[in-house]
RNA sequence: GGGGGAGUGUCCCGAGCGGCAAAGGGGGCGGACUGUAAAUCCGCUGGCUAUGCCUUCGUAGGUUCGAGUCCUACCUCCCCCA
């Protein structure tokens, strides 16, 4: 089970991405001799894909970089549903309009990660709306749900963990895996899709659509689930003090994407290199050899090669240089995120307080910045505010024409007067 | 259909004799220590035009000087019986 034979699977297993495998030898097979088309499938629940979701993407990514063909399904029809895996509670309903838009957004982060096209190993594209939106109720029972035995989907820990903990689990919810799997048979049926990949959390859905492939006469199917993106101190990834770390630039700058794998825990370092960087093993393990505070080194490189794959080269080196210049210099870096206003707002004096609520966002509210005063929390121009009442004039410039304010240690907005 | 129980600070879990902006956790944020790490310790964790005002305990009414706390109806969930 650890040797592959196929570059496909040698390299995921390398890197940290194999957590279960249907049929290891069937499948390493697969990749050696034939292709393997695999997907992904990804709700559209939110407007920008986050973190916990980029190491799917970057199974995708290795597919192709190994020669095989990649499909990211968007999940335009079963997000009309919602997927009740690992969660205590139904998620509400979205409307049609707001999936469409968010499906459109999230659109936008694969061609990053992915070549798309017609070619034999070019991404394709693809919205399960397509297939599920215009179902027939009756037909769907007949030609689908005849194979799905109700004794065994209670089996399953989406369902079962909610009926353990005696939490509702409605009848729309009860459906999803039936449509995901019939994803997985269509997606075969149209493409040739042979594989479909995930997060551990998706490895029962997975296997239903492997079940109802062969009841319903597909080729062989596979499954194959990465496991889910925790901390080495155990709390779940992709969560931090803005919320969500989000894959889009509008979401997320990319400094401030740089500054969370910067943040990575000494214990992640080697193993987010490993799964989302895609610099060669032989480096990293250069890295790893680094003890200490030498660490830090590794982390930039960490930071500076996500931000690069996520956003951009030249984005990342950026990024970099102004951490660099801010951290390591204690200098003011021009190309820290920046706040426009008003001239005349700064020559009437503006309320520090204001600054940080309203203009700036830093903190959530005036009564949240009052109690960072108390904290000793809020600086501006490295200085740390004292006087919940003190106002910025043009006379807190610096030379470069700015005001620096800043929240704790690491979060730095400039104001500028335009 | 009958009987019993539950819904609390819009991150979560959870206490709550009629005087409560509401105990305690977790999480988060800030501070100290460090290496922009972890662990540890300390502080904070409704809003505002702020020695006061406003909004919060499933929903809507009611009793009361005063209700998360009592009463009524409704909604949702759970358990037992049928």
């Amino acid at each position: 089970m650890s040797t592959y034979e196929s570059e496909f699977l040698r390299v995921l297993e390398s890197r940290g991405y194999i957590h279960q495998v249907s049929d290891a030898a069937g499948l390493d097979a697969l990749a050696r001799d034939e292709r393997v088309i695999s997907y992904v499938g990804y709700d559209c629940t939110a407007s920008s894909l986050h973190v916990g979701h980029l190491n799917t993407i970057m199974m995708l990514h290795w597919l192709q970089q190994t020669g095989n063909k990649p499909i990211a399904l968007m999940g335009g029809g079963t997000t009309r549903v919602g997927d009740p895996s690992g969660r205590d509670e139904t998620r509400k309903l979205l409307t049609y309009e707001q999936i469409d838009a968010n499906k459109e957004s999230i659109k936008k982060t694969f061609s990053k990660f992915l070549t798309f096209g017609d070619g034999a190993s070019d991404a394709l594209m693809m919205d399960n709306a397509e297939w599920l939106a215009g179902l027939n109720y009756i037909e769907m029972l007949r030609d689908v749900g005849r194979h799905f035995s109700v004794n065994r989907m209670l089996t399953m820990d989406s369902v079962k963990l909610r009926l353990e903990r005696e939490q509702e689990l409605s009848f729309i919810e009860f459906n999803y895996m039936i449509l995901q799997s019939y994803d997985f048979v269509e997606l075969a049926r149209r493409t040739g899709c042979n594989l479909q990949m995930g997060g551990s959390d998706q490895w029962g859905n997975i296997v239903n659509g492997i079940d109802l492939g062969r009841r319903m006469g597909t080729h062989p199917l596979y499954a194959l689930t990465c496991p889910l993106l925790t901390t080495a101190s155990g709390a779940k990834m992709g969560k931090t003090a803005a919320g969500a770390v989000w894959l889009d630039a509008e979401m997320l700058s990319p400094y401030d994407y740089w500054q969370f794998w910067r943040n990575t825990e000494d214990g992640d370092v080697v193993r987010f290199l490993k799964l989302f960087t895609t610099l060669p093993l032989d480096e990293i393990e250069k890295l790893a050899a680094l003890g200490g505070s030498e660490i830090n080194e590794a982390k930039k490189v960490l930071a500076t090669e996500a931000t690069a794959l996520m956003h951009g080269r030249a984005a990342a080196d950026q990024a970099a240089e102004t951490a660099r210049k801010t951290f390591e210099e204690g200098a003011l870096a021009a190309t820290l995120p920046t706040v426009e206003i008003a001239k005349a707002d700064l020559d009437g004096g503006l309320g520090v307080l204001t600054a940080f609520a309203q203009t700036t966002g830093l903190v959530a509210s005036n009564g949240e910045a009052r109690r960072q005063v108390k904290a000793g929390g809020l600086k501006v121009n490295d200085a740390t505010v004292t006087d919940e009442k003190a106002t910025l004039t043009a006379r807190d410039l610096t030379a470069e024409g700015v005001i620096k304010l800043s929240l704790g240690k690491k979060k730095h907005v400039l104001l500028k007067p335009v």
